[in-house]
DNA sequence: GCAAAAGTGTTGAGTGTACACCCATGC
DNA sequence: GCATGGGTGTACACTCAACACTTTTGC
């Protein structure tokens, strides 16, 4: 190994620097969105880009992209998992930076956008309609989707975009809207059930003109493989 | 986002140092082995490690990690893949330093021991035999093996663990040995071949005592998915 | 009573699994 | 001629896909 001798943990070695970048999906108003910062100043100006930070010597990528989120955006307590790590030579004109993606999802429900009023430059944008964006943050964010997309379909992540009930014709709205597919309604269904991760509640969501729907429940909200 | 200002591309900025660690499976023996290096001096001394490097300032890290299989094993035009970014604060005693893993497949018949003679202390090791590793290595390993294991379900990655050619029960032989359990002759290669992926070649191999195999070759020597 | 979404079963096609025997060769 | 691995087919279970009508509510 090629590691330079050192007495002293801190010591610099000259190399990229390292940055953590957090992919956040949510579903509001049918559409899967993304959460991105339009950039005020410097060679990015005016594009958007995803929230980020650079990792500190004293914490993990995992703690790095946690803080962002919580600094950012006010979240914490949601699904999140690494993604990728990004090193094009030139994807950040301003000097060497790696970057480690992270890929998030949080309901909407939960966490609207009065909890970051703060950020005036902060949005849910339409990941389908994105807007300019800074560095390769539309390859991560690409990239991301695809992993939403099979990730849904061998595993329970689903959970991290639903509130904690839930009817199954909203949960089958949110397996169609990251598809961008037509589901068959009872097959959904059929299938879902059998899988055995749903509780019935004794409680249903009234209020629409029609027939009031179940509403279910994840026995756990952590990650289970489904396949 | 939290980027210094800088004029200076190349700018010093105090950050964990990063590398690339290289995990290199093959079948030998019959068995899925990786290459590892024993550790010569240091804290780590006589503790095994996978092959790896620094990520220089002006190489991404699929070039870092290209490189040090070059270096250090004599390897190229191989498949290999990024697997996951590990940041543990300790997982180096002698300062911060954060490891993005690769993941490559290698035959055994192009590239053999001779190839390495110049490392005295480099050895193909048993996966499921490993020695006392340093760093974080034994997990790294962990988690390739699980990617190893799901990959050759869903796709074609194999093929870089196969020689040019190759019989069906040798393709049969290298999914047993990674999963760990028996395969259905017959169902094995009525699925293999349904999948379209191979041709006949007209060579059979001869020499052992009994009925010669036909012998195979993958249309395309690149990933494709088959799920 | 009507509009609107909730809820529910069956059938046919295709896929996966279990299982046993003949074939070509070397010695 | 016999030991060794190569090569093949069928039957059953299971999963997946297609498809239409009745129920409960709000207005």
């Amino acid at each position: 190994m090629k590691i330079q001798n050192s007495k002293n943990k801190n010591s610099i070695i000259i190399g990229p620097a390292v940055a953590v970048d957090t992919l956040i999906f949510t579903i509001r108003d049918g559409k899967l969105m993304v959460l991105l910062i339009e950039i005020g100043s410097g060679p990015y100006k005016d594009k958007w880009a995803l929230p980020g930070g650079i990792v500190q010597l004293n914490e993990t990528l995992d703690e790095a992209a946690k803080n962002v989120l919580k600094k950012k955006a006010g979240i914490k307590d949601i699904y999140m998992e690494q993604l990728y790590t990004f090193s094009d030579l030139k994807r950040d004109v301003r000097g060497r930076m790696i970057s480690v993606a992270y890929f998030a999802l949080v309901n909407s429900d939960e966490f609207n956008l009065k909890t970051m009023d703060y950020y005036s430059d902060i949005e849910w944008i339409n990941v389908r309609k994105l807007p300019k964006m800074a560095f390769d943050h539309k390859e991560i964010i690409n990239y991301g989707l695809d992993r939403l997309k099979s990730k849904i379909e061998y595993s329970n992540i689903v959970y991290g975009l639903l509130p904690e009930t839930f009817t199954l014709t909203e949960m089958q709205n949110v397996y169609e809207i990251i598809l961008g597919e037509k589901i068959d309604k009872r097959n959904f269904r059929k299938k879902i059930l059998a899988l055995g991760l749903l509780t019935e509640t004794k409680k249903v969501k009234t209020g629409a003109k029609h027939r009031p729907a179940k509403l279910y429940k994840f026995k756990k909200r952590e990650l289970v493989f489904t396949k």
